[in-house]
DNA sequence: TAGATTGTTAATCGATTAACAATC
DNA sequence: TAGATTGTTAATCGATTAACAATC
């Protein structure tokens, strides 16, 4: 059976339908309808049966969808039913807390290793991690496969970290650094631009001030 | 001047242009044309032309752009030229983080606060700043002006906390809990959804598996 | 069966790209 | 002037929304 390519915009919402369907499963409710989860989420009812309708036919007619069912096949299709395992490289601000933050680890996504260049911080524990050096980044990743690598460091070192975790065979590279970093095909990059981000807040606080 | 709506897309492409602009008058370029810059960034030429024009005909026919005249407009137009004052809400990992980066004040976004409900982080010293509790925010807010509110907390506070501060005069509110926020109209609000991110990647690191 | 709600087609909207006349 | 490159129009593509027949 042959799927039609997924649509960017639906894959972005993807998350944005478990988060809503594992809040609903916690409270207790069993189905949803498009039009309940419409009035929930913000989102256009005809808009939501095309998105899910994506992956095959979950919902029925005259009742819903069943919210642990649909919840389950979100999960599935997302890849987060299966556990990943993350090195983080640079152990600054951000690096550090990405690797205490315990969200990921509930979803199944373990930070395995932290590197960084910097003797000074070589060596240092963060939460249940030591820092190692970079230098080491290959062996280690020889030793252990591992899915995800989030890049942690100052623009200047994004590129050269990309190419080594790629080199070490990790596929899916999720990008903190304030600057793209370029891979090969079959590698996913997933950029998370926090100075971009703020520059779009503050376009906005613009927009809204003068229109108002 | 009545000047047509700014496109949803051509504002999320703004904080990349910026950063491209920024690089190139480090390396001392002057002018760049916009095939120069479809080849570098990796878009289209067109859409390059089409974007800046939004603002107006930064460009000349025959020269291009001038990289300092065309970058300090897009500084202006997202509103990055001008100082902004920031609040931290929660500090946990993500917050202190945030606190200690130096990235924003260098772009000129200053956290001034960083408060927390947490007793025991209450007091703490993060980088240039001491933990305050929650309750001193309204007063916080009524001594001097904030225009940034970031939300660091775990979901069951997010709502409120975007509440307080909306309710303290802020108008942009940087949210990264895993949640989504409620605030009234001329209030802006910029998600940095870090577990939706990493689903994102998870996601791709399937597709191109099965794919390649 | 009657009511509810999906799955799906058709219509609309917005964003991207190609093409080229205008002009520096 | 000739060459380069913009600004802008027209064509294409993709995403959203409305509408409704199918069906539980």
């Amino acid at each position: 059976m042959e799927r039609d390519r997924i649509p960017e915009a639906v894959i972005r919402r993807l998350p944005k339908y478990y988060r809503y369907l594992s809040e609903q499963l916690r409270a207790g409710e069993e189905r949803v309808s498009s039009s309940g989860m419409s009035r929930d989420m913000g989102l256009n009812a005809s808009q939501i049966r095309r998105d899910l309708n994506c992956f095959g036919g979950f919902g029925q007619q005259g009742y819903g969808y069943n919210i642990e069912k649909l919840r389950g096949e979100i999960m599935r299709i997302m890849g987060i039913d299966a556990r990943q395992r993350m090195v983080i490289i640079g152990a600054g601000n951000i690096g550090q807390a990405l690797a205490g933050y315990g969200g990921f680890a509930r979803e199944g996504f373990l930070a395995v290793g932290l590197f960084d260049t910097d003797s000074t911080v070589i060596g240092q524990r963060v939460s249940e991690l030591v820092v190692r050096p970079v230098a080491e980044l290959a062996a280690f990743l020889r030793r252990q496969p591992v899915q995800v690598g989030v890049i942690c460091t100052p623009a200047a070192a994004a590129q050269e970290t990309a190419d080594r975790l790629v080199q070490g065979g990790v596929r899916g590279i999720w990008n903190f650094a304030p600057c793209d970093v370029q891979v090969k095909a079959g590698v996913a990059v997933e950029n998370v631009h926090l100075n971009d981000s703020l520059f779009v807040l503050s376009y906005r606080l613009r927009e809204d001030g003068s229109e108002g």
